[in-house]
DNA sequence: ACCATTGGTTAACAAAAGGTAACCGGTTAC
DNA sequence: GTAACCGGTTACCTTTTGTTAACCAATGGT
């Protein structure tokens, strides 16, 4: 039987852990994209479609923030042989572990406008 | 007997509580500022005193964040009658509200530099 | 040949966020 | 008188973030 020891993180690390999360999760876009994907998860989620569907992004932005999702593990990208080809993506199963945080951001968002209204 | 049919927000409202969050809980210092405050709750938080130990913020940016948070009701900003005077600011009881949240980001981050590594 | 669709990229720009340094009035210690 | 401490404010600058519009290659329809 091994003894685990719970490293307690620094306040620095929390820090840290903070500033990490907002930087993935912050910005204009990536929730919405998140969100977006989630809500359709029975269709097939190709580029254009993302765009129309989440309003007001630019094609700039949008192949960014995908590319930014993708490389933290939270989306998948694949290319399918359909003529033209067409790219679709889906949120992976690391990928929902960034919903009780949103969740919590409506909640307290909603609240918030209750209590400052 | 009253019924109460619980309102579901829109898929929008829930953006915009998002954004509203993120608004008053995001950048790089307000929820150091909190953060700090909450850990210090014993002491008297001076404007000097805050800026010495939420290393790196200048004057400015404190006192634009300390005026955002209070106008957000999340912390109360006290003129003391010292002398030179003081002002001190303490986290109100709603102001604990964020901490939840701040967890959540804390964890998902720690956990996140682990899978990303 | 010509246009439309898909999935982007690029350059140039604008807006927002943050940093730096100087300055201010009021007070108190020397 | 002058220097220092408090709690800021102001102007100016840089960095980051996001927007706009043009362009590209590959494919298919007419």
């Amino acid at each position: 039987m091994e003894i685990t020891t719970k490293v307690e993180p620094t306040c620095e690390q929390e820090l840290a852990a903070i500033r990490d999360s907002l930087e993935i999760l912050g910005g204009k876009w990536k929730l919405r994209i998140m969100r977006h994907l989630r809500n359709q998860i029975d269709e097939n989620n190709t580029f254009k479609k993302i765009q129309r569907e989440v309003t007001g992004i630019s094609a700039k932005m949008l192949s960014k923030e995908l590319q930014d999702l993708e490389i933290n593990l939270l989306i998948t990208r694949s290319v399918r042989n359909t003529r033209p080809v067409t790219v679709s993506y889906a949120i992976t199963d690391y990928g929902l572990s960034v919903f009780p945080i949103t969740e919590s951001l409506v909640d307290w968002g909603l609240n918030h406008r209750q209590k400052i209204k």
